[in-house]
DNA sequence: TGTATTTAGGACAAAAGGCTCTTTTTTTCC
DNA sequence: GGAAAAAAAGAGCCTTTTGTCCTAAATACA
């Protein structure tokens, strides 16, 4: 509805990685499963974020992928921009061609003050905060896993 | 991005026949070059409004489609939910399993008040009013069809 | 009654999105 | 240096969406 398959991995994969800590080198094959998300495809995602380098990969033994930035200092909105790109939020709400503020159609200043609101949240919103209401919310469902992980640089 | 393409072209169909006005019958062959979609495709969208009943469908010489009712008391809630269904926008925004109000994601109520925000527009809306906006843009498009067509019942 | 016109409906085709598989490259550790 | 581990890269497949085509049915009108 609001943002393609891959840049929902995406969100939650990185929430991942901001909850098990920076510096912690995390592998495809824990990530997937742990998200159910199908691993090849991930892997994929992971290789975009790795190019916009939102994230760290590291090959090799040991290898894996961690965030490139502290968790505080990364918003969803970055996410979204190199995942689904921005051009679509920018069409007119019901598809007519040429619509703009001098020539608006129906919906455009509804849709225009949605947009709006939703950019602001995205930016405004770090991943250290998703990964804090993620986990919150993994709690009240019961479904903690508790894990054990080595800390490199 | 907020509705399929075919739901996008029923918009501005049943936008053209209210221009048009009430029991004039048009023919997919006039509206799809006018809006520049698919006259094949077109048909099929407009089978489908005709079988929801918003639409009336005529066979033969002389036939073609009309509004079921007066554009003034369709919104475009009704076609959103006929072409589209409106399912999805129950969806969580970030796509997080059991997403809901009492394990909220991050971006949950701001998406929920998105969401209402705009079925509220949607519903009231009318076919009229967005027929008139349609009709002021072209004006200040400078893309004015003058058209003669003979009144039928 | 016949013919032209127009929608109805099913089957098919193309494109895009989502996903998989295999091979290559890089790195670690022995 | 060699073996194993892990990501990179690219080719290919499946499903959904979008769009096309063809035949049948209905209607108006001569």
């Amino acid at each position: 509805m609001l943002y393609s398959r891959p840049c929902e991995y995406a969100i939650r994969t990185m929430a991942y990685l901001a909850r098990v800590g920076p510096d912690i080198r995390v592998q495809v094959q824990e990530i997937a499963p742990a998200e159910g998300i199908p691993a090849p495809f991930l892997a994929k995602v992971l290789q975009q974020l790795a190019h916009s380098n939102l994230v760290n990969s590291f090959k090799g033994p040991g290898g894996g992928f961690s965030l490139n930035r502290p968790a505080r200092e990364i918003n969803l909105y970055e996410i979204f921009k190199v995942v689904d790109g921005v051009e679509d939020l920018d069409r007119c709400a019901v598809g007519l061609a040429e619509c703009n503020d001098f020539a608006p159609c129906p919906l455009h200043d509804t849709w225009k003050a949605v947009r709006v609101h939703l950019l602001q949240y995205l930016k405004k919103t770090s991943l250290e905060e998703m990964a804090t209401a993620v986990e919150r919310k993994k709690e009240l469902l019961g479904k903690v896993h508790a894990q054990s992980r080595e800390k490199k640089v």
